[in-house]
DNA sequence: GATTAGATGCAACTAATTTGCATTTAGATT
DNA sequence: AATCTAAATGCAAATTAGTTGCATCTAATC
């Protein structure tokens, strides 16, 4: 049984060919995933509804979450061992290619907020230009 | 000329009924407004595709913001005086009904991220629950 | 009052997401 | 190993969100 069979031994879910691609498919991207994304990865043969279900199946089973985007579309990306797990951690919007990026950074949960506002969950949202784009940036 | 008319003017827009209203609309509203939500409050005998162009054309001149949202559809609040007009205020999201507001609470913008990423602009969302929501919430 | 850039309205379009339902299959049970 | 069934898949169709093109209209300037 590798690693993405044990994930969904786990959360209880049944092994099928498309949720392992999927699993693997999350595991290895350094950036959160739109389903459009999902799907182009995937390749033809596979249903969008599927996907679409399958991501949220993981949502909800703590596999994935779903990241503040830019942009129109949802992303997702994998919850990593210690961090993600709690939600609490930063991310990081590329102003140039869009792409969003999980922080292995703490957010620090004592914010005390004007009004009648019980917080349960904290995300910081950096903006700018990832290493990335910076590296091709004209001058 | 009232409030209205006269933010129309110093950003260089026309005078319209519609825009009038859309002011007067995200200016009275304490959360912040899809598209959708604009149009209802508007009522019949609007266009939709105008009021799309508007929310954009007003994001341009500055009057209002795109805020960090839940959900599927993009929302918007009017820029405040000091605090939103430099983009770098807090926003909460209810995980009950959903609704966004902008807080008068100041991100501070000192934090160094782990890897090679830009960081030009930094937001705090906090989610939990709002006053009106925690009112309702049966035990 | 005439001019015109900017604004509006309508229709048609694309993209993103959801719903319903019939069929299939993973994994448990016998 | 054959049987069973809840869960998963696939397809089609619907809904929702947002965009584009173009003809018409009008607020603001002269
Ligand atoms: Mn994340
Ligand atoms: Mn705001
Ligand atoms: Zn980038
Ligand atoms: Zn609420």
């Amino acid at each position: 049984m590798n690693r993405y069979e044990s994930i969904l031994k786990d959360v209880g879910l049944k092994r099928t060919d498309i949720r392992l691609r999927m699993l693997n498919i999350f595991m290895n991207s350094e950036i959160a995933l739109s389903h459009h994304d999902v799907c182009e990865q995937l390749g033809d043969g596979y249903d969008k509804v599927t996907v679409y279900r399958n991501i949220y199946t993981f949502v909800n089973k703590g596999v994935l979450h779903e990241t503040p985007n830019d942009g129109r579309s949802a992303k997702f990306a994998c919850n990593l061992q210690d961090v993600s797990k709690t939600g609490a951690h930063a991310h990081f919007i590329c102003e140039i290619c869009g792409n969003t990026f999980c922080l292995q950074f703490r957010n620090s949960s004592e914010l005390s907020l004007p009004g009648n506002f019980k917080v349960n969950h904290l995300s910081i949202v950096a903006q700018g230009v990832c290493s990335e784009c910076d590296k091709n940036e004209k001058y």
